[in-house]
RNA sequence: GGGCGCAUAGCUCAGCUGGUUAGAGCGCUGCCCUCACAUGGCAGAGGUCGAAGGUUCGAGUCCUUCUGUGCCCACCA
């Protein structure tokens, strides 16, 4: 009989599960009852990526909303995928390269892409693997990667519309430049950290005034070499005589102007700027205003260069120190300030990145902006939380152009050529496909761009491009038209994700989704929080305080590692490793429950129309009460996920199952199992409770479903049980709430009093309510079953025992003669508390109906409902009055 | 400099539109290896809901200020 195992353990019966998804082809296309789409966009992970927290996290979440909606018989789409990650990957490979001792520049960018891809087939795998490890219902034959054909045809054809539409342009900007990666990055790449550095105070020697001179502060010293002049504030007293002068710039003996420009805030530093603009944003904007000519001082690996004078050839930060040295001796250096600012770094590398200077490919964002936002403010999208929704809009009225090109090879390539005979400015060609000749001049001397594309300049296409958009007369994986198929699920329902993603991604797809398809990706934007460790770090690999998953799931079970994150996901989520022992235990109480079950009840009494033709009225108080828990349960189940509250729906699964189904009714019930009707309603239960789990605990709901029934299929295609308001009972709840109250205080009675567990004790249950007095005597077996007792009898009047325990629950008291037990004055010692405790509510409720403002202004049911609370305590402070006196 | 969160039991958090005696898990204490489960069962202890004001018949819940704490954004060198 006992066959089953006492553990239900992932790594048992792990080669099942390696068979599940082969055996689970089921995720799309099945047989939806109801035809109705819902989709969800899944954050792509890098093909880098490695499953951490994060991802299983998201993941979780996307999954039990996606099984659920399944089980509700939509025809679910949720389209797994990974992302090239331009520049992640190409330092992987270029790492793999640097050990061999070579660079990709040695071996050329041919070569270099053929590697690339060499380590996209051989690695790019791993994290879908890992994602099905953790049990993520995808459509798997659906996977996509961003640089697949088609959809870097769309990638192209977007890049194409909108330089047509006039809203992509080149131009030499300054830009934030990783030294390491040596690319462009967009202003969202660079990661902007506070850090101690320092203000150096710079004595620029005015020209042709010995002696004198003005006095700059600068965070990067190292840029004086670029200098091409100093700032003041027009209105600022002390340097009006400057205006228009000039001063030598130390070191390189360069004469440059003093300008006068407002944007010069006289109350930082000195109140004079040094002008760098070649390498700052704002020096650029006032080089551009005064005509101060930038000039660029730095390599794209970040050492100086030729126009560093003696410098060139150092590092920038070996510079800093050494022209700080040489100003030192120069008796130039003024002073240095501490002093903490926001230093960029790259998000990739965490190199400090450069402003620089250069010529780049840019998307105008505003006319995108636009629509976008609007959708949001007209309510079409929505964030949860709703908090989100402010931080998005306030992005997108701000919103600034966005650097595209990057100098990396991985990627798509930009589809422009320039004509190597036409005029600069006037030689761009783009174009889907390779120009054989220049459309101006007819020449044929054409070089493509060297630059790819940003990463997220594809992602942000991932909710229309992964169907095959642009549409196609090309079949998809169904046989239907490409566009047939897009235009089904989208716009698609649900995006989950990170709060860090919703300016690189969010907010860009909604605008391509508006731009392109002329309609919105997705309605609801769900935006859970991050996973730390115990103490709040953020888990990171270089802090080694990383959780792996996947180890979890090899110790703890898939099941748990879901069931404990989403429990734990209110806000960001604390995680320590005993943190899943939750979610373990949680499905080793399932597992059990149903190997009680499963050996217990034959098939020919698992049929539920044995108790489903019945009426309530014709069970007892337990069935028709944890049926009523079931149906409420239910209902606020469904609910919680449709609201996206996961970790309530998790509480209430827990609360039912465990606390109410386990605890109470199995344990009246589990000597009564030859008893049809109850052997019905157990299976039943234990039948439905497992579809009900399946979103949050798909493994080991499977491994029971197929116990139970294999031949209906996998649990994932059942349906979610329906709804049945009909048998939720607030009378059945209440009434089976006061046997479980004297059980447990009869229970407490024998704790406190030192009676073995297995002595019977006697028991006599007095109440003046006829009503109550029948509920207990029809109810009495299901007292015996939860405790031993000897004789229970009923009483309308409460028995003076000497030497009694006693008990007051709601309209009952009872009476447990233990003489020579227990302690009287103990005994007494407790009620005269419960008096007081009752007093102290008598009082309080009596001063509020007392009051008139109270009668007058509160609601009449709130009145009502405090006067027979009022009574309700009266009685109860006189039942125990009662009780006191039968102990003396 | 702007914006957003959080502060409830020893720990981690629930508490949805203000209305019974503020809940859970872990941990803790005591008793149980009872024939599904010790990854278990039973019982119990533990909170003036960060502070001070205010609104209200009524505040953990709404408002203001403060304190502590975390995050995001920003071109003051």
């Amino acid at each position: 009989m006992n066959e089953i195992p006492t553990r239900f353990n992932f790594n048992v019966i792990e080669p099942q599960w390696c068979q599940y998804w082969e055996d689970h082809k089921v995720f799309h296309g099945h047989a939806a009852p109801e035809k109705k789409p819902y989709s969800i966009v899944i954050p792509p992970p890098n093909v880098t990526g490695i499953l951490h927290m994060g991802h299983a996290l998201n993941n979780t979440l996307q999954d039990i909303l996606i099984r659920y909606k399944r089980m509700r018989g939509f025809e679910t789409c949720w389209m797994p995928g990974t992302d090239h990650a331009g520049i992640a990957t190409q330092n992987v490979v270029e790492r793999q390269l640097a050990k061999e001792g070579k660079t990709r520049y040695d071996i050329g960018r041919e070569q270099m892409l053929q590697r690339l891809w060499a380590w996209k087939d051989q690695y790019g795998g791993t994290i879908i693997n890992q994602l099905k490890k953790l049990g993520s219902s995808c459509d798997w034959d659906r996977t996509r990667f961003t640089m697949d054909a088609d959809y870097s045809e769309a990638v192209k054809e977007v890049f194409v519309r909108l330089y047509d539409k006039g809203l992509i342009y080149r131009g030499k900007h300054i830009i934030n430049w990783c030294p390491r990666c040596q690319t462009a990055l967009s202003d969202e790449e660079a990661e902007h950290r506070e850090q101690q550095g320092a203000l150096y105070y710079i004595r620029y020697p005015l020209k042709g005034r010995p002696g004198t001179h003005l006095t700059v502060a600068t965070t990067r010293p190292e840029t004086m070499l670029g200098d091409t002049g100093v700032a003041v504030h027009p209105d600022d007293e002390r340097y009006k005589n400057f205006i228009g002068q000039k001063v030598v710039l130390p070191i390189l003996q360069r004469e440059i102007p003093v300008v006068a420009d407002a944007f010069v805030n006289p109350a930082f530093g000195t109140g004079a700027v040094k002008v760098t603009p070649a390498h700052d944003p704002n020096d650029f904007a006032m080089g551009t205003r005064h005509h101060l000519d930038p000039i660029n001082i730095l390599h794209p690996n970040g050492v100086l260069n030729e126009n560093a004078g003696d410098f060139a050839g150092l590092d920038r930060f070996e510079a800093r120190e050494a022209i700080i040295e040489t100003l030192k001796e120069l008796k130039l250096l003024e002073k240095v300030e501490s002093h903490t600012h926001a230093v960029g770094h790259c998000y990739r590398c965490h190199t400090v990145v450069e402003p620089y200077l250069s010529q780049q490919w840019f998307v105008k964002m505003a006319p995108l902006a636009q629509p976008a936002l609007q959708a949001v403010l007209d309510g079409k999208i929505t964030f949860t939380p709703d908090r989100w929704t402010k931080v998005y809009l306030n992005w997108m009225e701000n919103i600034r152009d966005w650097c595209i090109s990057r100098q990396i090879w991985w990627g798509h390539r930009i589809p422009v050529w320039y004509c190597q005979n036409c005029k600069e400015g006037e030689n761009i060609i783009v174009a889907k496909t390779e120009p054989k000749i220049c459309p101006r001049c007819q020449s044929s001397q054409l070089v493509q761009e060297e630059d790819v594309l940003d990463t997220w300049f594809s992602s942000w296409l991932w909710p229309f491009a992964t169907f095959g958009w642009p549409p196609q007369k090309g079949n998809d994986r169904e046989g239907k038209d490409n566009e047939e198929t897009l235009r089904y699920f989208y716009p698609t329902n649900a995006l989950f994700t990170a709060s860090e993603i919703i300016f690189f991604w969010v907010a860009r797809m909604i605008m391509a989704g508006l731009e392109f398809m002329g309609e919105i990706p997705f309605s609801d934007v769900y935006i859970h929080g991050t996973v730390r460790d115990a103490q709040g770090r953020k888990m990171s690999k270089s802090l080694g305080n990383a959780i792996d998953p996947l180890e979890i799931i090899k110790e703890y079970g898939a099941d748990a590692l879901r069931f404990s994150l989403i429990i734990n996901s209110g806000q960001d989520l604390y995680i320590s490793k005993e943190k899943f022992e939750i979610g373990r235990n949680f499905a080793n109480k399932i597992w059990n429950a149903s190997r009680l079950i499963l050996t217990h009840i034959p098939e020919h009494q698992r049929q539920p129309e044995c108790w489903m033709t019945m009426t309530p009225g014709q069970l007892d108080l337990p069935s028709r009460w944890i049926i009523s828990r079931f149906y409420s349960t239910l209902d606020e189940i469904s609910k919680a996920i449709e609201t996206f509250r996961f970790s309530e729906a998790e509480s209430l699964l827990y609360e039912f199952f465990w606390r109410n189904f386990c605890d109470w009714y199995l344990e009246i019930n589990k000597t009564n199992f030859s008893d049809p009707v109850i052997s019905s309603i157990v299976f039943f239960l234990m039948e439905q409770s497992i579809h009900l789990t399946h979103p949050f605990m798909p493994f080991v709901t499977e491994e029971i479903h197929s116990q139970i029934k294999k031949e209906a299929g996998p649990l994932a295609v059942q349906s979610w049980p329906e709804s049945r308001r009909e048998w939720i009972s607030q009378d059945a709840e209440k009434d089976m709430q006061i046997l479980i109250d004297i059980i447990t205080q009869l229970r407490n009675i024998k704790a406190q009093w030192q009676i073995k567990p297995g002595q019977a004790i006697d028991c006599i249950l007095a109440s003046e309510d006829p009503k109550q007095l029948t509920l207990l005597k029809t109810n009495a077996a299901v007292i015996q079953a939860a405790i031993k007792i000897n004789t229970l009898t009923f009483s309308q009047e409460f028995p003076n025992v000497k030497g009694q325990a006693t008990g007051l629950v709601d309209k009952t008291t009872f009476s447990v003669p233990l003489s020579g037990i227990i302690d009287v004055q103990e005994e007494k010692k407790q009620i005269v508390q419960q008096l007081q405790d009752i007093q102290k509510f008598i009082t309080n409720l009596s001063q509020r109906l007392g009051s008139g403002a109270f009668i007058q202004k509160a609601p009449a049911d709130v009145v009502q409902k405090e006067r027979e609370r009022l009574i309700d305590f009266q009685n109860k402070k006189q039942e125990l009055e009662k009780l006191l006196n039968s102990l003396d």
